[in-house]
DNA sequence: TAAAATTCTAGGGTTTTCCCCTACACAATG
DNA sequence: CATTGTGTAGGGGAAAACCCTAGAATTTTA
């Protein structure tokens, strides 16, 4: 019997330490690699093509989401399973379109987490009940698609637009945001207006709540 | 040889349970509880006594400052041990204050934190090496008293005031804060004033970042 | 308990910012 | 080679924010 081979990427030491022990102690699991950030992840995958690639989305120098699609591009046989403190169904909704086939929530119980590793690593996709249980109501609310897309279409942004919306988001003006990127106020006038547009955003409130379920507002930025 | 008795207080199940495996096979330290939200926190802790408290400052129900304060006043011998996924000096220095012996970041290696948990249950002050590093550089910039002041200053801010500086780091105008408020506009823009004099602030933006480092910006909210 | 400070409330007038529409060059894409 | 997307920006009017002032109510302090 040979046992699912785990890589477990998380910034948290302290809590890769502790998921080590809870999964090395059963039967068929073992740890067989950490990772510390998104590169890593990768690295560490490709060293060692683990059976399942636990994964945390938030993690630094790179995105969760962009190293599963890295990952799924290159191993596409390595099962990933997204264990993350978000409980926003944009992130979820992602993280599974990016080529996940689990999505698990830090507060989810440790029986619930092993139940996802054995399950991802017999090809299913994991999808935890309350999430499934949020989308079913969203969907019938008729609210699902509507936010999710905006979510979606915010990979659309071009380069400039996205450092726009971020920068009007932290509260810049206009005109602040224009001088931080060395462009005139109007120009930065029409990104924010396509912004608006392309995600569908109606008010400086909704643009900043709009980069808050993104993220896109931390306490380093 | 008495063991070490902790409870820990983090709403990460998944957390828990690997912390619990972790710190149980330390020869000199028992995990005797658990706690999924702040009120748990104090209730376990009030029933089981243990030696020390681990943490978590971010949690739903009562946030994990005011369970500090709670718990120092009703049981001043119990150890408190921060355990956190923040690294602002923001809520390093408001958890000590608040009576916490010591203060670890989830990206702490797992030795780190126990040599912490033994630390604080010998009564000493454990704090994380980069914080000590980046206390000594701020002050050496005279940054520290500076933000720090203004910091401490939120809780100064009338009930009113808190709710306005929270409606503005959202996005919203003035107009449509005095809306949800039911408040002339004018009213709102001399809290508004009020506020950014009274917490030193130029700008929405360095008001924005304000929000943020004290936690008022969520993804609920 | 009286005086002082703080808080809650809001208007007048000026300045700043934002918003709608328009515009053009360049690149990619079909 | 024409349509679409992106980067850039202006004019002019509307909206929002800002500075100053101010009174009533509440709380704190001397």
């Amino acid at each position: 019997m040979t046992k699912i081979r785990i890589v477990i990427a998380d910034d948290h030491v302290v809590l890769r330490s502790g998921l080590r022990k809870l999964l090395n102690e059963q039967p068929d699991i073992e740890v067989i690699g950490e990772a510390n950030d998104g590169n890593e992840a990768i690295t560490r995958t490709e060293e060692l093509t683990p059976d399942v690639l636990l994964l945390d989305i938030t993690m630094p120098n790179l995105g969760g989401i962009d190293v599963i699609r890295i990952v799924k591009a290159r191993m596409p046989k390595v099962a990933i399973l997204v264990l993350t403190m978000h409980e926003d169904e944009g992130y979820f909704i992602e993280a599974l379109k990016a080529g996940a086939s689990g999505y698990v929530p830090k507060k989810a119980a440790d029986t619930e987490l092993i139940a996802a590793i054995r399950a991802v690593n017999r090809g299913e996709v994991f999808i935890y009940s309350s999430f499934a249980k949020t989308m079913v109501t969203r969907m019938f609310h008729g609210k699902s698609s509507y936010q999710e897309e905006a979510i979606d279409r915010y990979e659309r942004l071009s380069r400039r637009e996205q450092e726009v919306l971020k920068a009007v988001a932290q509260g810049y003006t206009n005109q602040q945001v224009a001088n931080q990127l060395y462009l005139s106020v109007k120009t930065v006038e029409t990104y924010k207006a396509r912004i608006m547009e392309k995600l569908n955003l109606h008010s400086r409130a909704e643009l900043v709540r709009f980069a808050l379920q993104r993220g896109l507002l931390t306490q380093e930025a």
